[in-house]
DNA sequence: CCTATGACCATAG
DNA sequence: CCTATGGCCATAG
């Protein structure tokens, strides 16, 4: 077995990500720091790309620092967003209107 | 051990 | 807007 993060680290990350309010949004970064590990954004988009296909985890409200969607694929996550009433341009979103902090 | 890659980030030019 | 740089970390080859 190769050394891989504690399930407790892991189970941070995805309760913060559950915790994202219904239209809003949060940062890979932001994720982290609310987690309690400051710098692994990276970790976190990891986290993300290795979720299940029917995961019920809101990952769609998940954006860079910038507002732009890095996802392999946009055009679903884009359909989501707008889907729960988040406008998206050139997929990018608002971040100054949708950013979620607590 | 090394390099390359990836749903990242801040800063600089 | 873009690219480059340095930092972060896991995984694959």
């Amino acid at each position: 077995m190769t050394a891989r993060r504690s399930t407790a680290l892991k189970q941070a990350i995805w309760l913060v990500i559950a915790a994202i309010p219904h239209g809003r949004v949060c940062t890979y970064g932001d994720i982290a720091n609310m987690a309690g590990q400051p710098g692994q954004a990276r970790w976190v988009g990891r986290l993300l790309s290795e979720l299940p296909p029917d995961s019920t985890l809101p990952w769609h409200r998940v954006v860079n620092a910038s507002g732009k969607i890095t996802h392999p694929n946009a055009s679903k996550q884009v359909q989501r967003l707008q889907d729960e009433g988040i406008q998206t341009v050139h997929q990018r979103v608002a971040l100054k209107r949708y950013r979620w902090q607590p």
